[in-house]
DNA sequence: AAGTTGCATGTAATCGATTACATAGGGTGA
DNA sequence: TCACCCTATGTAATCGATTACATGCAACTT
């Protein structure tokens, strides 16, 4: 159950073990080189001996291919690069695990970048792709990246295989993995306006966020199907964090009127809200309904448990996976792939009228 | 804004552009490829004059250097391995986030390895180091892997620099990255105590998980240190999830003499059993004080907010990369790094006489 | 002035696999 | 029996950088 990190205590310096070479394999088998590497990639062209002793020798050897040669000859790294926002947001997490897994079983290996907002990273790992050190990426972010200096002479741009997850990118030509943001927006308006609710406020995502513009567009469009009028007053700034949520909620509880309902398009703003109107003796959903956004794990468990739109978050990193091994394949993939949402009822939402 | 990623839309399939290599570098500057390497790796073994022309070409040219070819002839990736066993736990992804950070500034890139509980994973990996893939790897789940076919000639046992971080790792001489759990445990024992609790159940971690085993005896210390018995009837097992909370919840709702206090080992946990207790209706803390363990963000906006054991989890990536890389840079690594944890008093621990 | 030192640079070996091309031998058809 | 083809295998070029070693030249020492 240990083997590995025994570091070199034991062996004198000198005689620290070397990775076990083709060149090993192929000796103690007695075949080529040629022959052990074709017995790894394309067994049925060698004949049924060889084989079986090249593959004792590498049992033998314990050999595992040198991953940089391979690649070097190939041009091919077996690995994805991921970039998003926010590495530390539970969200993500749990998309990268579906991705993680999907890559896995098609033997690739996930590299991550949390940009953090830093266009230094950006610049970073834009550099890291077209150094070919990865065979494809994975983006989240909402945009594609790259130094563009279109001055110089002629900046390598290589293109490696991309994919976007859940933030479209406009404009770019590449599968885009989503949810439909504006079309869950507007049925979660139309489910807290058919409660009775006429003045819904609405919680927003970082300004310049496509997410947030699809959303913000689907709050409007349920509005507007359920006959209510847009107030800009009720729209108030976040960022999809908690402390945000705790901040719409200071805002809320400071007002003469109140909505009586309000939209969080995240489920950590809706849980901050609901801590800041709980502290301010507000009661939810009796005097204020609250509705959050991506069925997060700690939804559920909410005090009172959350009402808010499921967006299948392991599915989605595993389509985005998919698509992007389809792509490195050289299958072909499919544009667009929407999931499907849900509209999870708790106990956060309830009628305007029955007051408790 | 947006370079990368075109495809190869405009251009037909033969004029993709390829990656300039350092031989044109070489050639644009009038230098041999051998000074452009210099000039990048040793900038003052290379004359001012030299040194400027290959800036320029690599400018013009857009030049990166092929990450393969570095690797294969120096042996080195630039790469780490992250193995965890849950990539979509928050408690993991904050951590995540500190080790990112500190590699990325350092040079060096991040590959995550989800455990997931699959041997079959853990095997891949353990392989995937031998290949030389990495550099070094951060191990945060308690155990070295590996496959120790000791039978066999000999197998391929390459050993890289390792840091081991949260879960120490037993009987092996690696760098240990911590908090102190048993301490920590102890202390929050104590401070249940402390209010007047005298019968405090435990919801534990995994039963052979390493936290777990530290955790467990800091609690049993707390209880003598408080003069309180131990009482096996108040353990109730866990696996730090939310689910284990409800669990754990349901379990005592059902008791018919019930716990004063209630210390998890997790903040999730704690969320969970509290959402339980709270549907059962029963009151934190008046009827029963819930104590967590994490400081996750969750803690402070749960209702009521958890009183907890706030661990540095940023910091704790943070130490845990820059031991790793002094170890790849040959510098002297601490043997043991513990850092502080803190009890965050908050509302859901209150003295058990007073009675709402 | 000759010898020594040291710097800037170039030449070419090297890392470890993949794979195009070459070749030997066995089988088949005419 | 000969020509041909197909299969299994070997030989060696190749991927793109790093770096040991060699070289040429200037400066400095005595």
């Amino acid at each position: 159950m240990d083997d590995l990190g025994q570091a070199d205590r034991a062996e004198p310096e000198e005689t620290r073990i070397r990775a076990a070479r083709i060149q090993d394999v192929a000796r103690l088998a007695d075949v080529s080189t040629a022959t052990v590497s074709r017995a790894l990639a394309t067994p049925d062209r060698v004949s049924p001996e060889a084989r079986a002793r090249v593959l004792e020798a590498i049992a033998k050897t314990g050999y595992v291919p040198n991953p940089a040669a391979r690649s070097l000859r190939s041009q091919k790294t077996f690995m994805v690069l991921v970039v998003l926002p926010d590495l530390s947001n539970t969200f993500f997490s749990k998309i990268l695990r579906g991705i993680e897994e999907t890559l896995f079983e098609a033997g690739y290996g996930m590299i991550i970048s949390d940009l953090d907002g830093s266009p230094e990273k950006e610049a970073h790992f834009a550099a890291f792709t077209a150094a070919g050190r990865v065979d494809g990426a994975i983006l989240l972010n909402g945009h594609l990246f790259g130094q563009s200096r279109e001055g110089e002479g002629q900046p390598a741009r290589i293109s490696i295989p991309l994919v976007a997850l859940c933030e479209a990118i406009p404009g770019a030509d590449v599968p885009q993995i989503e949810i439909d943001n504006r079309a869950a927006a507007s049925r979660m308006t139309q489910h807290l306006a058919s409660l009775g609710h006429r003045r819904i406020a609405y919680v927003s995502g970082p300004a310049n966020n496509i997410l947030e513009r699809e959303r913000f567009l689907g709050f409007k469009d349920g509005l507007e199907a359920a006959g209510l009028p847009f107030d800009p007053a009720l729209v108030i700034p976040g960022d999809y964090t908690i402390e945000a949520g705790v901040r719409a909620g200071q805002d809320l509880v400071g007002r003469s009127t109140r909505p009586t309902a309000v939209f969080c398009t995240s489920d950590e703003m809706a849980i901050g809200l609901m801590r800041t109107l709980f502290s301010a003796g507000l009661r939810v959903p009796e005097d204020i309904s609250v509705a959050g956004f991506d069925d997060i794990e700690f939804a559920a468990v909410a005090e009172p448990a959350l009402t808010t739109i499921h967006q299948p978050r392991r599915e989605l990193g595993q389509a985005a996976a998919s698509a992007l091994i389809d792509l490195l394949q050289g299958r072909p993939s499919p544009k667009r792939i929407r999931l499907e949402t849900e509209i999870v009822i708790r106990d956060s939402v309830t009628s305007p009228w029955r007051k408790s």
